[in-house]
DNA sequence: GACAAGTCCGTTATGTTATAACATATGCGC
DNA sequence: GCGCATATGTTATAACATAACGGACTTGTC
């Protein structure tokens, strides 16, 4: 269990990496990796952050890729439909996924301090939801696990 | 670990337990429960579903307990500070709590096809997340824990 | 009882997040 | 080129949530 986010690292290549994932993602599974998705995608590897679908707008406006919510929205559908990204409900925001292509059921740790988002591999959360479950004969088709707290960096260096 | 919600109940009863729950709570915690906020939780027990905020306003409404969103969001906040009711994140949606005092991290199991939320401990849950982010000194204060499937129910008899 | 402080409530207005709906365009197999 | 599916541009609106302010009511203190 590695969590990518609270971590220094290598930003440009990170993002490089994710890209290239991406891409051949969609080439295998006939997706269209349009410009629009693609810079959508980039803009959240880019910041590394969770962002509102109002905040990326306002940056593919700025590029003159588009101004109306549902440009956004629809890349965003598309990413997250896809696994490439997640909606972080909490925050009604979204993040780039930072373990592409694995068949995860995601966990968030959101700091609210410094807003960083890290997602954790929750294989184990759902075992045990799944448990609890099927004694109930509940089927489960999505989890969602988001944690709030504070980082490590944060409670070393408070504001 | 059991779970109320998808399962027959004595629901008259049950509406009336909660309520003397609350009634107590609030009584022990010199917080004030109020017709509004009382209503709202009846409301809330009465469906037994997860209600929108302006759902809830809306029977407010007709009763004549008032008709701004405020209103409702109040009582709301109210209800889940104390532990009365919960926030689904992702249906926006609010439930009374079904194991009131209990100082619970809950989860909940969403139904897809009949809308219904049930509740079940998720002690489990949060250990193994505490676990997972210990390892990177993360902090965890609250965690919010939903799942959406099909309920035995549903299972059998689609519609 | 007078007063101050705190809490709750009514109301107006506005902010934020998300989608419906429809027209237009673009890519692709045939 | 034609027909179909998919993607995009655009307008409008729905759905969810909070800020802010003034008045009412409660509670504790003198
Ligand atoms: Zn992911
Ligand atoms: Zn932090
Ligand atoms: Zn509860
Ligand atoms: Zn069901």
């Amino acid at each position: 269990m590695s969590a990518i986010g609270f971590e220094e690292h290598d930003h440009h290549h990170c993002i490089a990496d994710a890209m290239q994932n991406a891409e051949a993602l969609c080439a295998t599974n006939s997706l269209k990796f349009t410009p629009t998705r693609r810079r959508v995608l980039e803009i959240l590897l880019d910041r590394h952050q969770a962002m509102g679908a109002y905040d990326i707008l306002e940056v593919l406006a700025v590029e003159g890729m588009g101004s109306q919510p549902p440009v956004a929205y629809r890349a965003l559908d598309f990413l997250v439909s896809n696994g490439l990204a997640h909606k972080i409900e909490r925050l009604n925001a979204y993040v780039a996924c930072s373990h592409q292509g694995e068949d995860h059921t995601p966990g968030f740790m959101i700091c609210t301090e410094c807003k960083t988002v890290a997602e954790v591999p929750a294989a184990s959360v759902r075992s045990i939801l799944g448990e609890a479950a099927s004694q109930t004969g509940f089927r489960v088709d999505r989890a969602m696990i988001e944690a709030e707290g504070v980082c490590a960096n944060c409670q070393e260096h408070p504001a």
